[in-house]
DNA sequence: AGGTATTCACATGAAACTATTCTCTGAGTTAGG
DNA sequence: TAACTCAGAGAATAGTTTCATGTGAATACCTGT
């Protein structure tokens, strides 16, 4: 390409009127002004974190709700706000939000309290210390000062189920052992019966007060997206029926509100980019078969290599029929490992491996009993056909191999 | 025919092992006074 | 003698392997009619 046609092309970009006039209102990181339909919950959750301000510890308390229900936001809404009355009270809070599910951060033990040990400002390695020693760092620096510390752990089903339920047990008992301080957790989870496998200690130590956040219906996300709209949009950009479209969408996937907004914005990304003025309905449905696509090639890319490894010798056999089986699936994989000089798993974990890529979706497998020729899992594949032809070419590059 | 027992080909679980990354410690080495 | 280097020990963690046990139903094998 010419410099100046390349010109031309930015040019084009920048005389091109955006629609967007605040993109960032539509990211998941926002946190509006106000929170809409969450009224109930807030006033719950209010009440019992309230003796903070009294300089008391209040009750620990544990949020449920699926995804996209307005959790994050409402506490992320509700601590700033505790953070205000706080200073003007003259009490000593402090608020650490962390997300668990967040790799390499917050997802083991050990990493959860050195993280928590980085929000007061000192720095700790990030291995080579025995767990106990950075739990007694830990308490000398929180109990160095008299000081309320609240402890929100989004997603502390993710951390659980990585690392057992002992660490909510040793936080809690944390407290035990402070003189000074105090501190208070608050749980969100994804999951409603995430307490019930608990060892029954932890939980009676932990759950003293719940909340739980219902899914929004299609009216409420409407009113969610509309308020958003008017803030991230140029007026008189959104098309008839747009933001009912986006919402019946997201209401027939439990009412998740996350998902709606980003179904909004990348359906803006795609009108922008191709140079049009509104938002129209197509649009939407463009976005959503554009956000399953990306989500799922992006998982694809991000796997190691074993498990694209097998992924691939699936893909290989899937010319032959639609049904495909354990064994079959572990030769094909053997070949492909010789065919690219990696060193191929015991079977053992290439089951593990298969029964994670039917987790994130990638395949869809059950497992079946042939009877007298034994058990097995039969998989298809979890994505459309049309996509074959982008995943085979994204695994030939990662693996450096050629489909035939 | 009807009922019971086998058997296959893996699935699923638990524990142990391996490799990597990182810190800390103390012995040995070096350079300057 | 202080500063520096470097190997070794110990931790956390992720990814595997090894060993052991579990599983659902098609088939083989009886049983009594």
């Amino acid at each position: 390409m010419s410099q100046k046609e390349l010109k031309k092309y930015f040019e084009k970009f920048l005389s091109n009127q955006s629609i967007f006039s605040n993109k960032s209102v539509l990211q998941s990181s926002y946190v509006p002004e106000t929170v809409l339909h969450r009224e109930e919950q807030m006033a719950q959750i209010a009440e019992i974190l309230g003796p903070i301000l009294r300089t008391e510890k209040p009750s620990n308390l544990f949020i449920y709700g699926k995804t996209g229900t307005g959790k994050t936001v409402t506490i992320k809404y509700l601590s700033s706000m505790l953070k205000n009355l706080a200073k003007e009270k003259e009490v000593s809070l402090k608020i650490i939000y962390l997300n668990c599910k967040l790799k390499k951060i917050a997802d083991t033990e050990y990493r959860l309290v050195a993280q928590l040990i980085r929000q007061f400002g000192k720095s700790v390695p990030s291995t080579g210390l025995p767990t106990d020693e950075i739990y007694n760092i830990f308490y000398r620096l929180v109990d160095h000062t008299k000081i309320l510390l609240l402890i929100v752990l989004d997603e502390v089903d993710q951390l659980v189920k990585k690392a057992g339920d002992e660490i909510l047990y040793n936080l809690t008992r944390i407290n035990t052992e402070l003189t000074n301080s105090q501190i208070c957790f608050v749980g969100i989870s994804n999951s409603l019966v995430f307490t019930e496998n608990m060892d029954p200690r932890v939980k009676s130590s932990l759950n003293e007060e719940e909340v739980v956040f219902p899914p929004y219906n299609a009216i409420q996300i409407q009113d969610i997206l509309r308020k958003r709209a008017k803030d991230a949009f140029h007026p008189g950009t959104m098309g008839q029926g747009v933001l009912e479209k986006c919402a019946a969408y997201a209401a027939r996937e439990h009412g998740d509100a996350r998902r709606a907004l980003e179904l909004l914005r990348v359906a803006g990304e795609i009108v922008e980019r191709r140079g049009e003025s509104t938002l129209a309905l197509t649009h939407i449905d463009l976005a959503e078969e554009k956000i399953e696509c990306d989500s799922i090639l992006e998982v694809i890319k991000t796997q190691p290599k074993q498990s694209q490894a097998a992924l691939y010798g699936l893909l290989l056999l899937l010319n032959n029929s639609n049904k495909i089986f354990t064994g079959d699936v572990y030769e094909k994989y053997r070949e492909t490992c010789a065919k690219v000089d990696l060193r191929p798993l015991t079977q053992r974990r290439i089951s593990d491996i298969l029964a994670e890529l039917d987790m994130l979706g990638i395949i869809n497998a059950n497992v079946i009993s042939k009877g007298r020729h034994g058990r097995m899992r039969e998989m298809s594949l979890g994505f459309p056909a049309n996509m074959i032809p982008k995943v085979e070419s994204i695994l030939s590059r990662e693996l450096g191999v050629s489909f035939k």
